[in-house]
DNA sequence: TTAAAAACTGGTTAAAAATACAGGTACTGG
DNA sequence: CCAGTACCTGTATTTTTAACCAGTTTTTAA
């Protein structure tokens, strides 16, 4: 039997970072990759934490390589656990994998949340470069309010799930039971949602009303264009 | 497998290092450990086969990151099966999928074949269902001539190599050295290729012009919606 | 047979990354 | 209460690394 290495919850954390970099990356992170995506403002939070790691035989550290961290005993076999439990049905993210899963929405029942299993009409395979920001869904576009930005009926917008849009970009919004794309203007505390087709209006929504954000348009995909 | 791509000797043993690299070590090589293994002088002979085999789709480069080679497709899935013989519990199985390579092409120089291997961004890797027609490569798009057609500028265009084109479908030609996507109208024995935007004039092409259907487009990816 | 591609050498430069040092706060066991 | 440890900021320095440029030789394919 082995010693059960008593890890902080920190420490734990820094532990299963290292551990989904290299399931996401194909790399172990670098000291202020960990920093970053922790919030720290300091690299050397994070080279300390895994000096502390090292102490514990949790990790190997490769002195003079840069993301020379190795993983030991246990740290290493559960990364292969999760490799394996995360090669599910929706997000499959291996090592190094350049595949997504994304599952195409195509219409939005009132009401429903998107991800609703009833609206899954198909699952695509492409690649997560593909799009400068990872996708989590497909999402089939309905009429032409965004015409001039080049979104078309019948166009697959690729959507990643998010509450965070800043000004301007396209949105997939949410007003009480209807889902909707379109551009994102915030002034103060008055949200408009923009057309990008003068034949449609634009949609104010004032404070208190039901609006959320559903998601942040990514990309594009458009497999009708054959007559 | 589909698409096998074809790789020479040299850029086999690279890919190979790159594998048993990752294998032994957690993460991938520097361009300088690759120089090392095969007994280069120079690190710049990897640098170049690690391009060659990005071009080829084999791998991906992270531009700016130390290790950043990604495995891509049959690459990732032969290092899996490694994985596999050697560490036992880790299996992978990913739901069948017929994968298609194709290479983005960037900017087409003048009087030079679309498919020669100088205009070979990368390559990506999308599901051959994706579109209704399987497509043989992406073009990138310059200019808004196709705006109306909701296809703008930076847009990967998905085209088959084809020279079969009906009346209305949007194309890829050729006119003497210059490459154009339009929409291609005949009318017995002339030919005509609109602009999608009032702004572009239709180009008329007379019967003995140099002209050429290079393929016919089937799909459309953007990957650039982010402000 | 000739031009292009592959396969290198050799060097440079800028960015990325490791790592050390000098602090500071908060908690924890004795 | 006090030392030790965990946890963090901030700065600095050196090494590692990616990435580019200018060449040369060999191989390959029109």
């Amino acid at each position: 039997m082995q010693f059960a290495v008593k890890l902080t919850a920190r420490q734990q954390q820094i532990l299963d970072l290292i551990q989904s970099a290299i399931a996401r990356t194909g790399a172990p992170p670098t000291r202020a990759e960990i920093a970053n995506e922790l919030g720290f403002k300091s690299a050397n939070a994070a080279e300390e934490h895994l000096q502390a790691l090292a102490r514990k035989g949790v990790i190997e550290l490769v002195s003079g390589t840069s993301r020379g961290i190795r993983l030991k005993g246990d740290a290493l076999r559960s990364l292969n656990e999760t490799r394996h439990r995360e090669g599910g049905q929706f997000s499959l993210s291996l090592p190094g994998m350049s595949q997504l899963a994304l599952p195409l929405i195509g219409r939005v029942a009132a009401g429903s949340p998107i991800l609703a299993q009833e609206h899954v009409d198909q699952t695509y395979y492409v690649e997560n470069t593909l799009f400068q920001r990872q996708p989590d869904y497909l999402l089939k576009v309905r009429g032409m309010s965004m015409r001039d930005a080049g979104i078309m009926d019948g166009d697959l917008l690729a959507v990643q799930a998010t509450k965070e849009a800043r000004n301007g970009q396209i949105v997939v919004a949410r007003l009480g039971d209807e889902v909707t794309v379109k551009r994102l203007k915030r002034n103060k505390l008055v949200i408009e949602l923009h057309a990008e087709n003068p034949d449609y209006p634009t949609i104010v929504v004032q404070p208190g009303e039901p609006f959320e954000i559903e998601g942040l348009a990514v990309g594009l995909i458009r497999n009708t264009m054959l007559m």
